[in-house]
DNA sequence: GTTTAAAATGTTATCGGTAACTCTAACCTA
DNA sequence: TAGGTTAGAGTTACCGATAACATTTTAAAC
């Protein structure tokens, strides 16, 4: 590999008249300066970032770790981070945590070592304690999206859980529906919660029942295996009029049920979920969704973090922003008003 | 930060023995080893990976660089090569291209700075060469994924382009359609090239005519402006009744207009397309597809670059896999044999 | 109780950069 | 013309780790 003193023995100057060159700091003559530069050139050199960055002590590399690269709200939010930190001047690295613990807990090694300036975190859930709390120790800035995580104190940027999941359920009450049932992530995971409570409030704001049995906890991350929700399905006895999906990917988990048992949505059950499908939101059968603003979680995420980086400690108090959640009304959801159940 | 300098100096050893014990080389104690290990517990020591990459010319990292992050078969080619590469032992950063060459020659930058051992790259296109080159000229060790790029000799995985095109344009032959119309990315991406070159090739199999009108060079990436695909419809003397898609994005695309013109696939326009929509398949209008084994893509590209990692000069002859692609009919074809046009 | 080999640990140089300081002419200035 | 500036370089030390070699300690052998 080429390195600056290769530059510097080639163009006649000590290597740190080229390091001066390549970071434009220092005075040179315009004459040296041309000639490093055409040396650099000929030589095809690369400045070694590692040897930089032990150095200077930061690296100009951000770090983006996500639960879900399959998951369009998610990549849509990728878009929006990448393009903040290209804005600023800086790299951004992904990981994926696939919502694993352990996959978390290795990227967070592999942030620590590498030294990155910061990072954006999807945790998987409040067992992302510990990791948190590591970062917080090595004093590595971090902003959280989409999730909370209790115990830990920081920039934030979390959609509107709770208010956009009553705008589901009382979209459904307003087109008759009574027996509405939710599939939602792990009770380890902030929204999660939030949005059963959004669930429940708005049954108990309408006067509605509630059955412990028309809930199930399943997981925000894409799996194989479906038979939970064929159990939970067969365990109710009697069908829902309507489910609500705690994200995307359940309620293309339940469709594929659905579908498997020969029920449409929405003349025989109605479906709707949080989060949009991105490209895919005008298949039918159009989805009725709260859709996020996926793309400033990202963006906006980054800004909080780079401004974090650039203050340090006189950053001021944790910022945290709630991005509203708008309902989107397309059609699975069947309007049962006056009919009999 | 704690560097092995402090740990060393308070488990009273040199820098060295911390060293040995970190990676378990040399002869060590067992007393002084459970020594230094509780030292860097109680310390909260992490290694700086720019130092050790430093000195050991290595980083035991890979990167993948991809097109479009918002593509379900980039994603789901990303989780296979990170299986891959976690059970290597390397670690795996990601990087989203956009179909842009300047990005992409920013991401090239990055990986020559940061000396990760190397690349799994779907490159934007042939203009792509010169990032190529660069990878090549610093001895950078790559496999491409997806699309050749004509001028470099380097490991492959592809998919079977041209066959899996031509099985689309038969299945649309065989139900009767004479008309058929494509729809296709940017003629500088060699699998775009080879779908084109199978979509003529059914035609002159079947003697069926071929019109320069019925083919419309757009994008892979996706794009907010469709106004292309309009124009493109409206140029034509007389509607397809069938449209081929070179990817997934384009057929949302099209289907996106053809939404807007109130025409319905499959009954009044069929359609189909090159790579499956992941999770969306099973929506309606459950499109035809040729699906591409995309994790795949990801995993045995990673096994070929860590073969090439891991043998450096002796790793004989350039590798070639092309993963074949099978045609998954669904519901967006009409049956018209017998039907007056 | 030496000798000697092996085991355990330490010293020094180095990876490729940059900060901080030093040096040397050329140029001002009174 | 002596003294002070300043532009344009160079020197040296260091960032945090590891390789290669050097040294000390331990234990076995005679």
């Amino acid at each position: 590999m080429v390195t600056i003193y290769d530059i510097a023995e080639r163009a006649n100057v000590s290597a740190m008249t080229v390091s001066r060159v390549i970071n434009n700091t220092g005075k040179i003559s315009e004459k040296t300066r041309a000639r490093v530069k055409r040396v650099m050139e000929e030589m095809n050199y690369v400045p070694n970032q590692n040897a930089r960055s032990l150095v200077l002590q930061e690296t100009r590399t951000l770090f983006l770790l996500i639960t879900d690269i399959t998951n369009p709200f998610y990549t849509t939010l990728a878009r929006g981070a990448e393009d903040a930190a290209i804005h600023n001047g800086y790299r951004l690295l992904f990981g994926n945590s696939d919502e694993s613990l352990d996959k978390e807990s290795e990227y967070v090694q592999t942030i620590l070592s590498t030294r990155v300036d910061g990072v954006l975190v999807a945790p998987a859930g409040d067992p992302s304690l510990p990791h948190l709390e590591k970062l917080r120790q090595h004093k590595v800035p971090f902003v959280l999206l989409d999730r909370e995580v209790p115990g830990i104190e920081c920039d934030l940027v979390l959609g509107d859980s709770k208010e956009g999941c009553r705008k589901l359920v009382e979209h459904l009450i307003e087109r008759g529906h009574r027996k509405i049932a939710m599939i939602n992530g792990s009770s380890s995971v902030s929204s999660a919660r939030l949005r059963l409570q959004g669930f429940m409030e708005a049954l108990k704001l309408n006067d509605m029942p509630f059955d412990l049995a028309d809930i199930h906890e399943a997981s925000f991350g894409p799996r194989s295996d479906l038979s939970g929700i064929e159990a939970w399905l067969d365990g109710m006895p009697e069908l829902p009029s309507a489910i609500v999906a705690g994200n995307n990917v359940l309620a293309l988990e339940v469709l594929s049920v659905l579908r498997k048992r020969g029920l449409a949505v929405p003349d025989q059950l109605s479906l709707v979920c949080f989060d949009d499908f991105g490209p895919y939101a005008e298949y039918d059968p159009f989805i009725t969704v709260v859709a996020q603003q996926a793309y400033q979680f990202g963006y906006l995420g980054m800004q909080l973090l780079i401004e974090r980086i650039r203050k340090r400690e006189q950053a001021g108090p944790w910022k945290k922003i709630v991005l509203p959640a708008e309902l989107v009304v397309r059609r699975s959801v069947a309007d049962i008003r006056g009919t009999p159940t």
